[in-house]
DNA sequence: ACAATGACATAAG
DNA sequence: GCTTATGCCATTG
C-alpha cells in the first residue's frame, strides 16, 4: 500500500463508460478528457479492446470523434456495434456517422467523475461496493 | 527500463 | 471526402 490506491486507467474507463445511458453515444477522446487525460484516446480504445467478455460494459456506445464505428475487429460480426446502437434508438446517417447533435452523451462533470473513481477505489480497498 | 501495441485525434496533401 | 503521417498515452512482454 505504499503507492496510491489509484485504480488502473482501464478500470476508470470501464467505470465511466458504464455511465453512458442507452440511446446515447460518446467518443474515445471525450472519455479520455473526462478522466483528465485529454490525449489518451488511444488508450481508451485499447481498454475497450482488452475488455473481458465477462464484464458488461456498453463499449458499443463509444465511437470515434467522427461519430463512426472504428471497430476494425470484424470478428464480432461486422456492424455489431452499429446494430447494438440502432437497437437502442441511435440513428446512423447515410454516411454511416452518428449525429452528435442528437445522440451525443453530455458526459459527467468532473465532480461526478471524481466521485465515481473514489467509489471504485473504495471497492478495491474495502472489497465492498459502496460504503 | 526499452520497444511494441492499439477499437484515437488532428493536420496536411 | 479519403489517405497518409505524426503525436499521445497506458499497458504488456
Amino acid at each position: 500500500m505504499g503507492d496510491y490506491p489509484v485504480i488502473g486507467f482501464f478500470e476508470q474507463v470501464y467505470r465511466l463508460v458504464c455511465q453512458v445511458p442507452p440511446g446515447k453515444a460518446t467518443s474515445y477522446g471525450a472519455i479520455a478528457r473526462m478522466l483528465g487525460h485529454s490525449h489518451a484516446a488511444r488508450t481508451v480504445g485499447w481498454a475497450l479492446h482488452s475488455l473481458p467478455p465477462d464484464r458488461y460494459v456498453p463499449w458499443h456506445r463509444v465511437v470515434n470523434s467522427q461519430g463512426r464505428v472504428s471497430t476494425n475487429c470484424l470478428e464480432h460480426g461486422g456492424g455489431l456495434q452499429q446494430k447494438l446502437l440502432e437497437q437502442e434508438g441511435v440513428e446512423f446517417q447515410p454516411d454511416g456517422r452518428i449525429d452528435w447533435d442528437r445522440f451525443a452523451w453530455p458526459g459527467l462533470p468532473w465532480p461526478e467523475v471524481e466521485a465515481l473513481l473514489r467509489d471504485a477505489i473504495s471497492e478495491e480497498v474495502t472489497g465492498s461496493p459502496g460504503e
